[in-house]
DNA sequence: CATTACTTGTGAATTTATTCACAATGCGAA
DNA sequence: TTCGCATTGTGAATAAATTCACAAGTAATG
């Protein structure tokens, strides 16, 4: 059970987890490995190498029992105890995330807001307290926060990285456009909304280009590419 | 210049453009791969393997010319002509980035929004014209879009997919969490707000179970599963 | 001009991720 | 019970992405 987890796996779980969540409710007891995978957009060996790491058989001719792998997925993925998150930036990004991850997971809550903004901070905001960001790793250290959230301007990013780091947080989901310098030891997953955009318009000229093409390169139409393998 | 662009280089090429713009604006006219990389936290050979995709060539003990890699960047991932994208769902997370795209790509443009509430459509939100979900087809065929953001919740959006790809549209930014079922030659890039926090709590929880091992296993600090690799 | 100390571009090696392919298994039908 | 069939788990093969490592090149220096 121990030692590296591949990275894409971690997602995938989350996938396969969502697809048993809904197979439960519809009273399906059993599901195979070619289900989970139509799900999720990938093969049928693909999910049966991620739910290795699980340490749980299912049972050739039967499948995977609905309940036991979502309980081993949970057991694997999801906190044991109640695992805390601080977002810093309440605007638009901020607001929305908060809005969104509010009430999602029950062992994992956004328990605080920080904001440079006095106008904002010293209140609740969609439900959550906010603070100064001068306040920040009392705060952090206080509730035992081990996850931050950057949604601030990007040259702000990279304080706000710092005082995460040094208030204790360990796992960082950085929306700021910057390449964030942290100690080795802490995560950091970045959404880059831009980037993403940028890649959407670029591989959909592509496919335009393939469509009327002054010179056909490709023998046939490969759908590798279509999606982030 | 043709045929299978690496899907991540086109990524990393958008974190390097924003440093070269930022080195041209600082008056800097030459730049070093190692440079480029530690901005953007890869590797010098990544950057220069990245690089080889636009075909022009830095010079040795000098490096690359900001200016022009800047624009052979620019020619490579950016539409030469005006590429428009529409999004579907103002919401939370669909205002949030109506505020964050507009006026972000002189040749990228979301040119209108689309929604299934009455209250909302048939007026500007944030600038942009907002039509009806029904009114889809048409305003895309009519305006020449390309690009669809989808941020609906979840359970329309394979509805909105169908309708984008049926009126044209050939890259989806997909903030739903569905599998889209999309034609081969249509390009999905899936942002799953929900799975990224997942992954980062899992990995700042594991940060701390090796900080105190009961069985420390990995012989050193291994920072190679720090990131996103 | 020759030398030094850097760089770049890239073939080859390596690492990581995915898919193949098949023995082993268990269910259900006869 | 026995057979047939569709499934699982996984070693091995493949593919994709990254890094290594070094020849070749350029600028700066004396």
């Amino acid at each position: 059970m121990v030692g590296a987890v591949p990275y894409r796996t971690i997602g995938r779980l989350t996938l396969y987890w969502r697809t048993l969540r809904d197979l439960a409710s519809e009273g399906q007891t059993y599901v195979y490995s070619h289900h989970l995978a139509s799900q999720s957009r990938v093969t049928a060996a693909q999910v049966r190498r991620d739910l290795m790491v699980l340490g749980y058989s299912g049972t050739p001719a039967k499948g995977y029992n609905v309940k036991k792998l979502r309980m081993h997925i949970e057991a694997f993925l999801f906190p044991a105890t109640e695992q805390k998150a601080v977002i810093a930036g309440v605007g638009n990004i901020g607001r929305a995330l908060l809005k969104f991850f509010v009430g999602r997971r029950p062992m994992l809550k956004i328990v605080a807001s920080l904001e440079v903004n006095p106008d904002k901070f010293d209140r609740m905001i969609l439900g959550c307290p906010c603070h100064s960001i001068e306040n920040a790793k009392s705060v952090i250290h206080d509730e035992g926060i081990t996850v931050g959230i950057i949604a601030v301007p990007d040259r702000e990013a990279q304080y706000v990285a710092d005082v995460f780091v040094g208030a204790g947080i360990r796992g960082i989901l950085n929306f700021a456009r910057t390449s964030l310098n942290v100690p080795s030891g802490v995560y950091v997953e970045d959404i880059d909304l831009a980037m993403s955009l940028d890649r959407v318009a670029f591989f959909a000229r592509q496919s335009l280009k393939e469509d009327q093409p002054a010179s056909p390169k490709s023998k046939s139409p490969d759908a590798s590419k279509e999606r982030k393998p």
